[in-house]
DNA sequence: TTGTATGCGTTATCAA
DNA sequence: TTGATAACGCATACAA
């Protein structure tokens, strides 16, 4: 005989079929008030209900999933859980899908391409119904494949994936942000501007580089290209590009961080250094967090509303998930600059 | 030539079936090879992997869950997910589950304590096998009940539930951090020191309570009742609780802060007041984030691991979970005061 | 060592 | 409107 014990009188899992019992009906006639159908008559309905709540019947979601084919689930794949950045997008996204009756699952990928593609697979084998993906590298073709291979439907955020047309995307606008600060810069006298970013093989890099190279060429020049710093997301990574570029012999007199972790980074040295920025130095950085708002000087942030992308995330989800025949759609979400006190006009 | 896709050749699901067919072999032959049962043979083995490969099969672990009576899933309710403390937590706990083999399904309470008992409601429904909770109310009728019907191991996490005898508990010894923390304050002669920290009914702040009363009793002395605050752990009390003891007849001279978003409250309470810590004013937060190593004075800190955390709130879930027979567990996890430039000698 | 058969708890189809 | 019954895909007791 199979073992299985949870609850229930004997040891054996509470089912249905007590609760049929219980109230002298069918199974079926359970199932069917219990999941609100149309024709069940009010008597029928007040048995079960009497039935279910004197034996305390608890549904078995897992059953239920098999028989239906949908698990109410929803995976969220990011790069760095412990980002607060992060933590927001999949606040909003979790709230979101909440209201809609979906579970999210939130997985880490620790920014590890492998671990990218393990995860997409095992969201395929757990049935999910849909999957967000801010993917640690948006090109490794494993990734891909397993992505491509998912029946379910599939948001990218904040990344560019050409081989998976069938996909919708939430992307913020980042060439537009660092594009004002960069002029903002360029405003203020600073012509050596330094600016240190992720790895360039993300869609998020890629628009930052490209709002830094507009700035430059709506005024007919071109960026100093060797202020152009792309690696990865870390604090390491931007104390160290950092420390770099201020030990040149023609330093920057204005920095931009791509990252809330970056800004650690970039910060550790100019304190390290003796720089204030503000008054040695300009900074920006992306992405509001405390840091930046009670730093001394506050520090000039492009700015965009994490939650909500998280949110618009799952909305471009649940449209697909609802309706299979839905397009895949783009929505990129609007970023602001937030001038604060650590830029200022270089005084020549 | 392996089919690509995952659906059958009829729109149906491909299956162990398939498999079987095509290998030649029983059904339940392929459920053995799946599973590495001991009692297989080479041969079989070989045939079965090479039809699960040609055809590209690919369990459903939905099925398996069902069957088994076990999801491999493990459930984390925090409180607030967007706070980078709790990011860290679940990140700690999930690579430890990750490696045995758990998913970990994250869900966020918002500090709401009717959201506990959903949440504790829905992971029963969906068969955990495994909850760790940082309760919102570790008092709430309704979600101890909850939590008493599961039957699957709990761990609670930085929170007491006497009603809850049966579930393992990982804390951190924020007694001994307030208790050094204030020592440290006393020493350096301040002798009117407010501490800020979060709900009452809370674990985390009854034990800061303590600690902060203990330094004093030591001294023979009663700790100032009037300038304990208890409240919630968001910057907005923070901010309003600094303003209101500040603009007292008799201000403190030092503030402790018991979160890091309270911590963002009070500076922000600070710097409208233009008063800086580590010169008008002695600051104590706790755990360590950016903001705080950062600041201009670094803030000095009572620290914790807390990625460590996380990972023991998960090997004493996993624990219990392998050994139903296992007593629950208590862990602590020590407090270290990091001394920075916040906190220095009053001088009367 | 392998095959046969059953059931996990639910939903959906079909008659009644 | 209700009841009987057949899947959903898998893992296991038992027979061979």
């Amino acid at each position: 005989m199979p073992q299985t014990n949870r609850q229930g009188r004997n040891g054996s899992e509470l089912t249905m079929r007590e609760v049929a019992e219980r109230a002298g009906v069918a199974l079926s006639s359970v199932s069917r008030v219990l999941n609100n159908h149309p024709d069940v008559s009010n008597s029928m309905r007040s048995r079960v209900l009497a039935a279910v709540s004197e034996l305390n019947y608890e549904p078995n979601l897992i059953a239920s999933s098999l028989r239906r084919g949908s698990t109410m689930t929803v995976g969220f794949i990011v790069a760095d859980i412990s980002n607060p950045l992060f933590a927001e997008f999949s606040k909003g996204a979790a709230t979101e899908l909440d209201l809609a009756g979906y579970t999210m699952v939130l997985a880490n990928s620790e920014f590890k391409r492998e671990r990218d593609a393990q995860l997409a697979r095992l969201f395929r084998w757990r049935r999910v119904d849909g999957l967000i993906v801010s993917l640690a590298d948006q090109e490794y073709p494993e990734t891909i494949a397993e992505l491509q291979r998912l029946e379910a439907p599939i948001v990218l955020f904040d990344r560019d994936a050409p081989k998976l047309p069938q996909a919708s995307t939430v992307t913020a606008d980042h060439a537009g942000g660092i594009r004002r600060a960069t002029d903002h810069l360029l405003d203020l006298g600073h012509s050596r501007i330094a600016m240190i970013t992720g790895p360039s093989s993300l869609r998020p890099t890629q628009e930052r580089v490209r709002g830094f190279s507009n700035a430059y060429r709506a005024r007919g020049s071109r960026y100093p290209a060797d202020l152009l710093r792309t690696g990865s997301f870390d604090a390491a990574f931007g104390e160290a590009a950092t420390s770099d570029m201020l030990l040149r012999q023609s330093p920057p007199t204005a920095i931009i961080s791509g990252s809330n972790q970056l800004l650690v980074g970039v910060l550790r040295t100019l304190h390290r250094m003796s720089l204030r920025p503000g008054r040695d130095i300009a900074l920006v950085s992306c992405d509001d967090v405390p840091l930046a708002e009670l730093h001394h000087p506050p520090i000039t942030i492009v700015h965009r509303d994490t939650i909500n992308m998280g949110a618009v995330a799952a909305q471009l989800l649940l449209e697909r998930i609802r309706d299979v025949d839905a397009p895949p759609r783009l929505a990129s979400v609007r970023t602001e600059l937030l001038v604060r006190d650590s830029t200022f006009p270089i005084t020549t």
